[in-house]
DNA sequence: CTTGATACCTAGAGTGTCGATATATCGATT
DNA sequence: AATCGATATATCGACACTCTAGGTATCAAG
């Protein structure tokens, strides 16, 4: 049943909200963590408000594979700040992210419709 | 930062993906558990792809709750089926669900934009 | 009679996120 | 001068959802 040479891409998707979103803020513009943190909280109005706990294993996560890379802040002040750009691969790994978000996105939509088409009205 | 009253909403939702979409199942017409999963995988067109170890534990729970109820069927043949119904508590909360991930959606969306708009703007 | 689809079920492993905790800088208020 | 909240980084254990892997049984088709 179903054609689908599909993987499990909605599953491992469904998991990683937070590696699309910090993808998606650092394809704009470096950013350090704690800026990542707030910027995603005030910008979806708390919809999404990851905690530290989650964003720098996170984030360390990214920077191992390759996905981002990272630099302490070169300043006078005490203060340390770590910021983070995306690489060549973090932006391939990002247009994949999107495409199966608006995959996921559709077909969420589509199941949750009181009104039910067939599968093969969709084609 | 961030008026925010926000629950924790998000990732609670993001979490019960098969809750939701089983729900929204249900409030169409009553269905049993296989029939539910194949149901969600053609439809989906091979996106959604429970596997029977998260439906069954998950059907199960739904029913301890109140939110589904279950019957076997009543059949002259050897099969067995477990049919589920929603309930009006299950048809509250799928209410809930679909106003979260509506919310959910938006955020997602606007967070992966390469255009930044600013969070003022968005009021 | 064997195989695959149907139909139910559970136990354990994997993993993303949270809660709690720790350390330290900095600006503002008392 | 001391305290407090926001900034800024980080780790660890707990929790919850899903998958993997296994089990049992009915039924139709080859």
């Amino acid at each position: 049943m179903v054609s689908s040479i599909m993987k499990k891409a909605q599953s491992e998707f469904l998991k990683s909200s937070a590696e699309f979103v910090v993808l998606g803020l650092l394809a704009r513009r470096e950013m350090h963590g704690y800026e990542i943190l707030k910027q995603i909280e005030s910008e979806s109005r708390g919809v999404f408000a990851y905690k530290e706990g989650t964003l720098y294993p996170l984030l360390h996560r990214l920077e191992g594979q390759g996905s981002i890379e990272a630099y302490w802040e070169a300043t006078e002040s005490a203060r340390k700040r770590r910021y983070y750009r995306i690489t060549r691969a973090g932006r391939k790994l990002l247009q994949e992210r999107k495409s199966q978000w608006a995959e996921f996105r559709a077909a969420l939509d589509q199941l949750v419709t009181e009104r039910a088409w067939s599968a093969e009205a969709l084609s």
